[in-house]
Parts: structure tokens; sequence; C-alpha cells
DNA sequence: ATAAAATGTCGTATGTTTACGACATAGTTA
DNA sequence: TAACTATGTCGTAAACATACGACATTTTAT
């Protein structure tokens, strides 16, 4: 029982974590924008302009499909991998709730009877 | 050599990764909406405050202080930990750029030879 | 049918994160 | 000074992430 005490945090919170999961990976965010650069893109290809194996790749992918964040589609001997770019303007979304409640109403003043 | 192959991806890739990296925990993602809902906080009610243990609790203050989101002064016999707002807003702008490029010129159509 | 090519799966080694109790340190007050 | 309180540090166990080679599967072409 050591591990990963997230039920008791609230779903938003638990959600937000989720997807910056997602992002928090230099390959992840690379394919992301590999996928956003192209139209189409092939599983392997996306190996060969990364600097890791077919098969951590591979992991990657599954990853970030999980989430729904990218979708394959089987085309005959290759797979054609896509932005979900619905669900990615709705996680924009939340990072922008999130960093707007974060940088509202903070700083806390030399009147809070704080040091900083 | 078997981890943190980094070194291959871009300096953006890598910092927006370690932000990411930074909210991918609910326990910090609680940590700054309450820092952000007080003015002032201590360790020792943040603790209270999450279903964790201190230790534990202090440890997510250590990770988001290492990248300089939060700040820790010391005043007498206790912490006063604020967000650094001006990072934040900084961090924000990477996600908003970030997904800004994720979710124009995507959606691969029909005409491109694909089938999503 | 068979070979070649593209993608998916498995096993596994190693590094990292999470969580917490126990102890150490420092500042406050009686 | 001595007890008390608030933080910080250490060690450690277990879960998770990363990386990759080797093998399996599926599809296309010959």
């Amino acid at each position: 029982m050591t591990y990963a005490k997230t039920a008791a945090f609230t779903a938003e919170q638990q959600q937000l974590a989720r997807l910056a999961k997602a992002l928090a990976h230099p390959a992840r965010v690379a394919i992301i924008q590999l996928l956003a650069s192209k139209h189409t893109c092939i599983s392997g290809d996306i190996a060969a302009e990364l600097p890791l194996s077919r098969t951590t790749v591979f992991q990657h992918l599954q990853e970030l499909k999980a989430l729904d964040l990218i979708r394959g589609e089987i085309d005959g001997l290759t797979v054609c991998y896509c932005l979900n770019t619905e669900l990615l303007l709705q996680v924009q979304q939340q990072f922008t709730v999130f960093f707007a409640a974060a940088t509202t109403g903070a700083a806390c003043g030399p009147n809070d009877g704080c040091a900083c």
C-alpha cells in the first residue's frame, strides 16, 4: 500500500495530474509535436525520427493512446497515428483554468505576516 | 544507461516535460491550488490538509521548490511557502504555445491517404 | 504458399517516484 | 537550561517508468 494514494484527491486533481503525466517525458512531447507537424504519420516513421528504439517509442505511443490523446487507425500494413485534436483542446482548457486559478489571488504580501 | 535519454531531445521538449512532471501528481496539483487559495501557508498545515504524511508532503514541496515553482521563506519557527507567480505565468505561456501548435494544422483528413 | 515488411507483444534489467517511520535540528517559551 | 514545537533529513520498501532485444503476428507482394 505504499503507492498511489490518488483516491483521496479530487477528480480534477487526478485528471490534471494524469494529463500532465502524459506530457512528462520529452519523447511524448516530441511525438505530439511530430504528429502536429505532419498530417499523417506512421509508427515506424516516428521511431525513425526519435533517438529511441522502436519498442520504446511504441510504449510511449500506447501511453498517449490510453488517454485517447492520439489515435491509431490500421491502414493495411501500416498504422496511421493521428492527434485527437478535440481532446487536446479540452486538455488545453483544463490547463488554462488551472493556471488561471494558480496565478491569480496568490502573491502573499508583506501584510500577511509572511516573510516572502 | 537504460534511462533518461533526454539529451537527444530539444531543450524545449525537455523543459516542457520537466514542468509537466511537476504537475504529474495529484498531491502537487493540490499543493499549488492550496497555496493559490490562501495568501500564506505553512508546511505543517499543508500536510494536515492532504491525505499524506508530513514527510511525503515535504518531499512533494521539495520537488516544486527545485523547479522554483514555489518558495519557502523561514519565518522564525515556521516556514512560509508561497507560489512563484511570475514563473507560473511563464509556465502557462509555455503550455499555451505547445497546445497552440498541437491543436492547429493537425487533423489528418481523408485526402491525406490516411484512414482516420 | 512463401518471403519480406510493418507493427505489436513479452520479458527483463535498471532507474525513478512515492510513501512513511524514525531520527535530527532549530527556534520558542517557561 | 529544559521541555516543547515546527521543520528538515535519512533510510528503506514497494510501485512505477524507461529502455530495449527477441519473438509473434499480420499484411502485402512474388
